[in-house]
DNA sequence: GCTTGACCTTCCAGTGACTGGAAGCCTTAT
DNA sequence: ATAAGGCTTCCAGTCACTGGAAGGTCAAGC
């Protein structure tokens, strides 16, 4: 299988599938015309991949994840302390946002919006601090 | 004030001030010696862009907004458009991070995290479509 | 057999917003 | 005189791609 058909049903961009082969993700065979050759079993790991990337593993932590899927002797507590690690992240980024949202929310919903230069938002953002 | 002094009062890295003199963000005077020599107005920019990023803002909005406070013929439509724009990608992020998160999530619990192989997270991500 | 178009290849550069580190100059205190 | 600490520039690296150039390959149609 050519990198145009596994691109078409893993859904990943063909430059991205470059990617992964450069960074040692995955390992396709070539035919005699240089071209890259996809079997199922590289096809089936860059599904595994665009899944896990889906929920926002980072790379090294795909790399991982595919290595214990393939490793049979593996244990799910190594597989859930990942898990547990990134939904960590994943939970320190949304409060990251939330508290942004909360803070312009509130500003954009103070500010007129109007023809007229008064802003909340530059006044808070030029705010200085009282005292020395 | 030497940039070490600058970076003490905004909180930003020297390293982040220096970039951000070299995008033009800021554009403070030199002594004679090469140092670099800010001004209070140099300060309450650099003040303002910490705050601004701290909003997340991207950079180039922190570029038109400072250019914005700096207008006195800006009107806050300007600036209210670009804080809900960046509102908005804000939403979408919230909105990503908690998909992920609620799958995440589910498989977490579903992982028993013991010294077995079996695991729903790998099984997740390893899942085949079913058909042809 | 030739052309056309759609593939495929590699390689290089750019993204955003810094961050780390090396090599070297300047200042201040001892 | 020297040592510590601060300042300078410049280059490379981060993360995960993405865009684009230049060129090779293949299948279909004439």
């Amino acid at each position: 299988m050519n990198i145009g058909d596994v691109s078409e049903r893993t859904g990943l961009p063909a430059k991205t599938i470059r990617y992964y082969e450069e960074i040692g993700l995955v390992r396709p065979a070539r035919t005699a015309n240089g071209y890259r050759a996809f079997r199922e079993t590289d096809l089936h790991k860059l599904a595994f991949l665009g899944r896990a990337r889906a929920l926002g593993f980072p790379i090294e932590d795909c790399r991982t994840l595919l290595q214990l899927y393939e490793d049979e002797t593996r244990t799910s507590a190594e597989v859930k302390e990942i898990a547990q690690h990134h939904l960590g992240e994943i939970d320190r980024k949304i409060a990251d946002l939330q508290e942004m949202r909360g803070t312009l929310s509130t500003l954009v919903e103070a500010c007129a919006g109007d023809h007229r230069p008064d802003c909340p938002i530059l006044e808070s953002l030029g705010e200085t601090v009282e005292g020395r």
